[in-house]
DNA sequence: TTGAAAGCGCTAACAT
DNA sequence: ATGTTAGCGCTTTCAA
């Protein structure tokens, strides 16, 4: 043990001499013997639990004397404040949720460490939730982060359940949705346009004269990104005055493997296709490696373009034209604007629109 | 199914609470309008609180008179248990916490999907800290997430700070350790011999009569994993021989681009190199695509192992020699191992040996 | 500059 | 089967 702690507790509030009182004597040992609390402090320094909590957080506020004593026993005793009590007293749990759909995507991996990276040395600890692409799952998970008094969250996206929504403006904490835009979010966002971002790949498909353009992408069920990223295709196509046509598309899981196997389908299928879409680089990578597979080369036979421009798709070969997002910026965006609103500063922008850029490079 | 929502918002939620606190109207005035607390449920259902806590929690104690009663309330009320004031009254959080090194990665990323999938279902919310491969980080993670009162953790290798492995003990909390051996964990451990796995990656080169082999790894420190891999590729060489030459490895961060360039250096210095062992796919794979800028080709000319088998590793050509270890189950064993802790189910053995698997393909 | 008292919303030991 | 009571360890008025 560190300090002679002596748990002798103060005596209840009236003081009364009554012996009867005192009939749960047991109670005065503490139940959990290892932690040092507040009042120990106080009580070892001899002042009240008040004045540990100004030498805490308010100095200056302190006597010189009184604070050196007080510091010297927190730092004697490894004084650690509890975090639960302190949530539970003042409203504030000191914790950020964040509910993705997965883990193993380089994309929302980048985002979550810009977010962390914007709430750790704020002292905000992450709380993370992976729904699995169901909009039923998150609705789960806010629920349960919600009763943890949750201080604000990010959500992946703008499609929620009716319930999420209501559940997150009753709870009155600054919401942020990533990754795409919307008119009316719950309350702030940070994101781009996936419409108009896919649809300027497919129109730089059609412009340089790709003909027929296919499309892989991932599954749009309770996915606002790929829905729209598909519909920027479809868009760009029609424009170009080419009718749509489901046999050179192909929905998917979103992984490489998954990305090489709808493009196993969709050569089978349409072996003529002479570029692809895909709404994700880890689609377009599986695509391309299978391409190299299959001898097709790319990009004189199958012109492949990707979105997000993670890491990867600089590097393969033949490298990856695609959609340069601000892939951590908007993770870190997300964490600086819940601490702004928790921290009392002003939001300037609810809405932030980070673009996008279209990255030419050797597949297509 | 969560219907597809409409976004039609009234007013935004206002993060501040309202300042206009209400003095001390005693108890009857709830400080926060908006929650149900248990005591109003019990109030509104005329019953004590205990009467509501037992038909949440053991229902067939209580009158199914009452207990009709009760839950109409809480149904009516939508109350949700407050779980901070819940942790603080039971000394028990319901948070794991687990500290890894960084987020986009693969294999961690995977890790922390199997570690959420055994743990949300029991109702225990993953709090994630960042270290960024710093023990010293780490430990400030440790700090702050005991004083959560976490229920218990993992950690991301063996190598920590004294501090942390103190404090962790002195916490008697279920610890997991994951992603390496050791005789002595902090509590629990599930991982697999670095060493071992790596030196017979590097012994497999050396038969397939190699030479020179070089290697490209993370960088060791505070990093065991890392340093174990080298370790295995030296005691190969060793092993067969061959003395270990410093111009034929190279350490360097842990990503594509990292692998790319520490490739290229490589091949700079040592055009001759045969073969290399990268002590991790997403080096090898950054290593293989360098190859294929500069026309050198896997395995003809320069041959390709890596480790972790990521999804990656099988899908690129030629597809990659490597080390599978069971990724995905390393977190859902420890997720498991806590739990039963957690849950008073014996743990039969605390130290889990996966073991790995050694992965011929064609890139060596 | 310092302290006292009253909770935060829940659980748990002890009644009845 | 149901209720009473005393905390969990901290913050927060209000008072001195």
């Amino acid at each position: 043990m560190p300090a002679p702690r002596t748990r002798s507790r103060a005596s209840p509030p009236s003081a009364s001499p009554n012996p009867t009182s005192q009939s749960r004597v047991a109670r005065a040992a503490p139940a959990r013997p290892g932690r040092t609390r507040l009042r120990d402090v106080a009580q070892a320094a001899g002042v009240s639990t008040m004045t540990v909590v100004r030498a805490l957080r308010e100095p200056d506020k302190v006597a010189a004397q009184t604070l050196a004593r007080v510091r010297r026993v927190i730092d004697e005793t490894r004084y650690t404040p509890d975090l639960l009590a302190r949530g539970l007293a003042s409203s504030r749990s000191g914790l950020v949720a964040a509910v993705i759909p997965l883990l193993t995507n380089s994309l929302i991996a980048e985002i979550m460490q810009g977010l962390t990276d914007a709430l750790a040395p704020a002292g905000y600890h992450l709380l993370l939730g992976v729904s699995g692409f169901s909009a039923a799952e998150e609705e789960v998970l806010v629920r349960a982060f919600l009763s943890r008094r949750i201080d604000g969250i990010y959500l992946t996206g703008i499609v929620h359940t009716d319930e999420t929504v209501r559940m997150l403006e009753r709870a009155a904490i600054p919401v942020v949705e990533g990754g795409n835009l919307t008119r009316q979010p719950i309350d702030m966002l940070v994101g781009y346009s996936n419409v108009q971002a896919a649809s300027e790949v497919a129109r730089y498909l059609v412009k340089a004269g790709y003909a027929p353009i296919g499309y892989i992408g991932a599954f749009p069920r309770d996915n606002d990104r790929a829905r729209d990223r598909r519909r920027g295709y479809e868009l760009a196509l029609a424009r170009a005055g080419r009718v749509g046509d489901p046999t050179l598309c192909v929905e998917t899981a979103l992984d490489i493997d998954a990305g090489a196997r709808a493009m196993a389908k969709l050569l089978d299928r349409r072996p003529k296709v002479r570029a692809v879409f895909c709404s994700a680089d880890a689609l377009a990578v599986g695509a391309l490696f299978e391409c190299q597979r299959r001898g097709v080369a790319v990009p004189q036979r199958v012109a492949l373009a990707g979105f997000d421009d993670i890491g990867i798709a600089a590097q393969v070969v033949p490298a990856l034209t695609t959609v340069r997002i601000p892939r951590y910026a908007i993770g870190a965006r997300a964490g600086e604007m819940i601490r702004n609103r928790l921290e009392g500063r002003p939001v300037r922008r609810r809405l932030v629109d980070t673009g996008y850029e279209l990255v030419v490079r050797d597949s297509a």
